[in-house]
DNA sequence: GAGAAGATTGACTAATCAGTCGGTTTAAAA
DNA sequence: TTTTAAACCGACTGATTAGTCAATCTTCTC
């Protein structure tokens, strides 16, 4: 592993831990077992590190969402799809989770930084046809991401407090039905 | 007003306007007009001034929204009220609600702090009211004000950025309908 | 194998930070 | 009036911080 890559996993476990103001950029670099001037060689500020940080993890989960969507799946079933990938992403990296949530709520974010990302932008794109097929609430397609979203968010803090619930697939359909019945119309 | 509610103020603007990593105890007492030592003498350390101002806006929103159920309303009608309630305090209150929604997803915070705040314990005796009646989905309560709680965040976010839509009752109540469809059997 | 460019080091610094402390003021009780 | 305790001050400190820099190593190209 390249030591900009190990600098990320160590900045990503220190960040989730003990947050952006509990993590000293000279700990990350020493526990990475890398040099203190190589964490600023790749990123000229710590604020760069941690905005890096958030377009990785953003573009990963990016990746294994849209390779569970398959042709022909009906507006349900996509949105089935996507909400259950993007909660078991998100247990399964419970660090990159935890940063994100922190990143999210802190003065760093706002919608701007959000819309510039594909993953935003292709919910949104499916937001759009669910309420020109009558399918969802006609309001906003960015409100309706965001509703789901934030649904996702809680579904996943509250399945890490009952990890016996975690295999139940029946119990995390009625889950779904929480986000479901929200956005449709 | 005293000292140390002088301080609480101007905590809570620069921690919502800088983070708690951004924002030096030294320059609350400053721009708070107080001496740096009297800080310390009201919070022990700075988690502690932090952990304070959780509580103290916590009880504040508690106030606010008791104030407005009124008895003899139906379920719908006084989830109606308390979400309304929130939406319209967190509107009110920007640098409380940017405070709240960081020190949530901060490893400050913890299901046992939110358990024990009064707020929470009100709600989740409705939701389970809702429940034996068969007017919610049978989950956990808890999970139900969780989820409840976390569209109004959404919603006070989408009406920050659309603030035209404030005023606009109409609107207002078809984004309530998204969060009671969303718990509503 | 010369030479250029990037990767890497770790000691270093100037600034900043949370928290302390010895002493003073205020105000109310005794 | 005296006593007492809490409110208050601000200079101070020791530790920590983000970021720098001059020097060395590695790797590739020509």
């Amino acid at each position: 592993m390249d030591k900009r890559t190990k600098l990320m996993h160590t900045a990503k476990r220190l960040f989730s831990e003990n947050g952006f103001y509990g993590t000293a950029t000279a700990r990350i670099a020493k526990e990475a077992g890398v040099s203190n001037g190589i964490l600023f060689h790749y990123f000229p500020t710590k604020d760069d590190l941690i905005k890096a940080m958030y377009f990785d993890i953003k573009d990963r989960i990016f990746q294994y969402s849209l390779g569970q969507v398959y042709k022909g799946a009906t507006l349900k079933e996509s949105i089935y799809t996507l909400w259950l990938a993007a909660v078991e992403w998100n247990l399964e990296n419970p660090e990159d989770f935890d940063f994100m949530l922190q990143f999210e709520n802190s003065p760093y974010y706002s919608v701007e930084i959000e819309k510039s990302h594909k993953y935003v932008q292709m919910s949104v794109e499916l937001a759009e046809k669910g309420i020109e097929q009558n399918v969802f609430k006609h309001l906003t397609p960015l409100l309706l991401f965001q509703m789901m979203s934030s649904l996702v968010d809680t579904t996943v803090k509250f399945l890490r407090i009952n990890p016996e619930l975690q295999t139940d697939i029946e119990y995390k359909n009625r889950l779904f039905e929480i986000a479901w019945d929200a956005i449709k119309k």
